[in-house]
DNA sequence: ACCTGAACACCGTTCAAGT
DNA sequence: ACCTGAACACCGTTCAAGT
């Protein structure tokens, strides 16, 4: 009856990520998408190239809702506020998160989000390629304990959990004062000999 | 005509892990895995609950082909090849091996990896919850490196990698000896004033 | 321009039946 | 005891056809 277009790519995207919040990320079929949109499986063809293009778009749709924070603030600020908005992502999407480890992180989104990381390491004081390496490490940290922790792979009480990522956190700021001064970032002899035992 | 066993739960896993191996989760199918054994699908429900069973296996069975190091050796180099051995399994098997951190570590071959971190651990002069929380980062980290490594999350060459890693390496090294310190393991104030900037 | 019907090859899974 | 045939509900995907 009317020549509205029913459905966009954005509105399947968004319900393929709300399926997989709720039931799992082998719920997520095109038919379970376009039943919910009221609409037929082939239909979503005309928006997306296949179904691995739409899990794409998903991944980057959890990027892309992610909060980052003020660029004013301090940059330890910032840096403790990206990865609790990285658990909170992680928490709300537990099934899609876990994807981000696995994808080369090449997407618009991606960038951005790694972009924020960046600035926050240059303003603590590193340069050159050390911001790059940090922010690898520290994302690969925080998006692997993220995933552990939303997976069931911990298995200790919240609060424990909570401990194990305040040590985290701690030892990262610690990588990043390393890294920052100097003498280059090299994290090895600085205070006492590593502890040799039995 | 025989009424040899022709197939039995281990061969199956076997020949699940191969298919991934060589072409990808994505094409270990039943029919797939019946096929190569020489069997239809339906035989192998003999053997197995179901298809989640036969990924619960494959992902033990890279886990008990995990290689781990002699027990005499110094704590620190046992370590070193833990972290070695994992990042060589993950080349081995790229897509069974990122399935480690999303599931809980309950199985044997997982129990039986952490309880060779625990022992490094303690030799290493860590005591009572430190063991246990040093090993869920340090495993937590090193997996979270090995699968971002196989998975092409990182872009850099294989130097940078390399590098990234001996660094991520380093910093795990200071983890434990902080840890270890008598006064208790917290990484937080020791040399200066962490790096305050604009 | 956008959606649908019909069709295809392929899934996981059950169950009664064969040897 | 172990494997198979037949069957089912469900996948992703293509393509010609409808409006």
């Amino acid at each position: 009856v009317a020549r509205t277009r029913i459905i966009d790519r954005a509105s399947i995207i968004r319900v393929a990520l709300q399926i997989a919040d709720e039931s799992g990320l082998q719920s997520v079929t095109l038919q379970a998408v376009a039943k919910r949109l009221g609409v037929t499986a082939m239909s979503l063809y005309g928006h997306i190239d296949n179904k691995a293009a739409l899990l794409d778009g998903v991944v980057e749709e959890l990027l892309a809702e992610f909060a980052l924070p003020d660029a004013d603030l301090p940059w330890r600020e910032r840096l403790s506020r990206i990865g609790r908005a990285a658990r909170d992502s992680a928490r709300r999407h537990p099934d899609v998160f876990p994807l981000l480890l696995n994808r080369a992180a090449a997407t618009p989104g991606a960038h951005r989000v790694r972009e924020a990381v960046h600035a926050a390491l240059r303003d603590a004081g590193l340069t050159g390629d050390d911001v790059y390496r940090a922010e690898r490490l520290l994302t690969t940290m925080i998006v692997g304990f993220a995933t552990s922790e939303v997976s069931g792979r911990f298995t200790q009480s919240a609060a424990d959990v909570e401990a194990d990522y305040v040590y985290l956190e701690r030892l990262l700021t610690r990588m990043i004062a390393i890294a920052s001064e100097p003498d280059e970032g090299d994290p090895a002899p600085s205070a006492g000999p590593a502890v040799e035992s039995a």
